[in-house]
DNA sequence: CAACTTTTGGCAATCGCTTGCCGGTGTGTT
DNA sequence: AACACACCGGCAAGCGATTGCCAAAAGTTG
């Protein structure tokens, strides 16, 4: 227990030189590349080598420099994650979702707030393109043509933002907004208001199709507000430019808008849902305990996120999963609370 | 504009290679040295050299390779901002807070979700000693001594967790604690039970001793309940154990388990704040529309995250901002809404 | 104009790890 | 006994930057 070299490095507590796969493979009395292969690639070398190696690097508390692994290999083990607004309770969700799929598969999440601006994000994606593996980009703003292009740089799946160049992980808000549409229509609400949002948004112009057309199969007249931002904040005037309608049921862009025009509401004395009727959309925290509850579009925001990973992976891995599909359709449904009730007759 | 070398290398569309400094070293006629150095320490080279340089480096795209920079430089660029779960509203704020500052300080952030596990935690320090600057913890799971070792280790700021072996951002919801008791005993309550948070949380513990020490001064009874999972679930189980103990008012431990109570509250009939009054703490996203909106203590959080990072940026670069504090205390304040009341006579 | 200082840019050694290639052993097949 | 073929481990060449050291060029000074 005295052949070997390891100086006394002990100094004054702080940060002496971290263990490398030098020094294992001193100990060990390999060449570093065993020690290389018998850490990231156990079956190519003799298990009890492997074994011995392993314990020293135990007993060194070794920690394999991500950077140095990224320069040779070419891979970097993270996946960035780009949301438009991380404090948005709906991307929570999808972030627990990323986080815990890519944890599970030892990937690193990188969180990237884009701010709802186009600029910002394309910035990021260009930076990104050294720094990360692939990317899942939430809502994005992107123009098709954009998308294309960045999808053609660099492995992306993209949430909510249909596109022919990368895979697609949907939430079937649209489809969600016909069964909205009936239940207020089954109420009696013959006028109903979209409280649209962002301009820049692909959902709120497919949700606000989607309730065209329901509308025109049903008798109901659909009239349309907006763009609004997705922030509780946005919804004060949203609700004040509602009541313009003359509609007396509304459907909010999302859940934050529709709890701000809640909020509004109250403060100007309309009831909900006596006086009017509203039905949010994304059933984040807080839609089930705001005054009154919210009604509704609830889907499994969390598995989008972890079904975006399981896309992306199987992009980067072919051997990952089975077929890498390119399309996967969050179901979504109508969940009703208290913000929807029977239409005041005129 | 034909002289240099350039190879077609349009190929399939997919990933070409990306430009290195070589590659702009090449196109300008000078050594890479002198390319590293023009782009990331500008007054170590002539200024025409310099912007002849940079046009070569935008016209090419170029992107510095942040491993490579990592590896040689030993700085990664990155910092690490851990917290116990990352759906809980209270850590938006604080990641939006480090979020902006790190990024207008040219960082990446890494953020990681601990799950409230303290061997989690731990994991994730260890191998983010490699990967990050700097660590940014808040609400730490950690004994004193786990704390001490990892500070020794790599440069650190905790967020309400205080601890002599690394600068600290406070949120003095100790300090509103008083200011709550006040409001309560005001309103004719005597007899208060404190909803506790989980027991390693040091938070819970300095709240409920400033709870005690408050009360004794005043003629309070307070007792105590818990521990209970941070989360609008427990607070169901928090209600019903709240009620026993045959107190008027209640504090929790955060918002979410209020949140929580007050459902649970509602489902069994019993008013608030007609019968009961609850006091919270952190003001989330949610506090103020919730059913009753929630008295709670409210504070700047995103500051706190904003504070942290400057912290944790002039202990990595002295000559960042003036002298390094050791701590900072976010101030508080009690946030009256509707869900404390008069106390109800016996 | 010589001696000296400051600028400026090049050389080459790293940083820590991966991986293509090669050769030495051990086992299995005719 | 001879040949083929896994299996295992070593060698060494990178990956793309940074940076200490040095020398040529340019600027200063008396």
């Amino acid at each position: 227990m005295s052949d070997t070299s390891a100086p006394p490095a002990a100094s004054e507590g702080a940060d002496q030189r971290m263990p490398t796969i030098r020094d294992i493979a001193e100990r060990a009395g390999v060449a570093t590349s065993t020690v290389s292969r018998a850490l990231s690639n156990p079956q190519r070398v003799n298990a009890r080598t492997r074994e011995r190696i392993e314990k020293i690097a135990a007993e060194l508390n070794y920690v394999p420099s991500t950077q140095a692994r990224g320069l040779s290999s070419g891979r970097t083990g993270a996946i960035a994650v780009l949301v438009p607004d991380v404090t948005n309770p709906f991307y929570f969700d999808i972030i627990r979702g990323t986080q815990n799929q890519l944890k599970a598969a030892g990937y690193t999440q990188l969180l990237v707030d884009t701010e709802e601006a186009t600029d910002v994000e394309l910035d990021a994606l260009r930076r990104l393109r050294r720094t990360s593996d692939g990317i899942i980009l939430a809502a994005s703003r992107l123009t098709d043509a954009q998308l294309a292009e960045v999808a053609g740089r660099q492995p992306l799946v993209t949430i909510n933002r249909a596109t022919a160049d990368a895979p697609t992980v949907l939430i079937d808000t649209p489809g969600a907004m016909v069964q909205a549409l009936e239940h207020l229509a089954s109420l009696g609400h013959t006028k109903v208001t979209y409280v649209g949002g962002p301009t820049s948004s692909w959902s709120t112009h497919r949700r606000w199709q989607a309730i065209q057309e329901a509308a025109s199969r049903r008798n109901i007249e659909v009239t349309r507000i907006g763009p609004y931002a997705p922030k509780t904040l946005s919804g004060a005037a949203a609700a004040d430019a509602a009541l313009g309608t003359g509609a007396t049921a509304f459907i909010a862009f999302n859940d934050l808008i529709a709890i701000g025009m809640l909020q509004r509401f109250r403060e100007r004395g309309v009831r909900v849902p006596e006086d009017v009727s509203i039905v949010g959309c994304d059933d984040i925290f807080g839609a089930d305990f705001c005054n009154p509850p919210l009604t509704t579009i609830s889907s499994p925001i969390e598995q989008a996120g972890r079904t975006a990973v399981s896309m992306l992976l199987a992009q980067l891995d072919p051997l990952y999963g089975g077929t890498p599909r390119k399309l996967a359709v969050m179901p979504t449904h109508l969940q009703v609370r208290a913000s929807t009730g029977p239409a005041k007759l005129a």
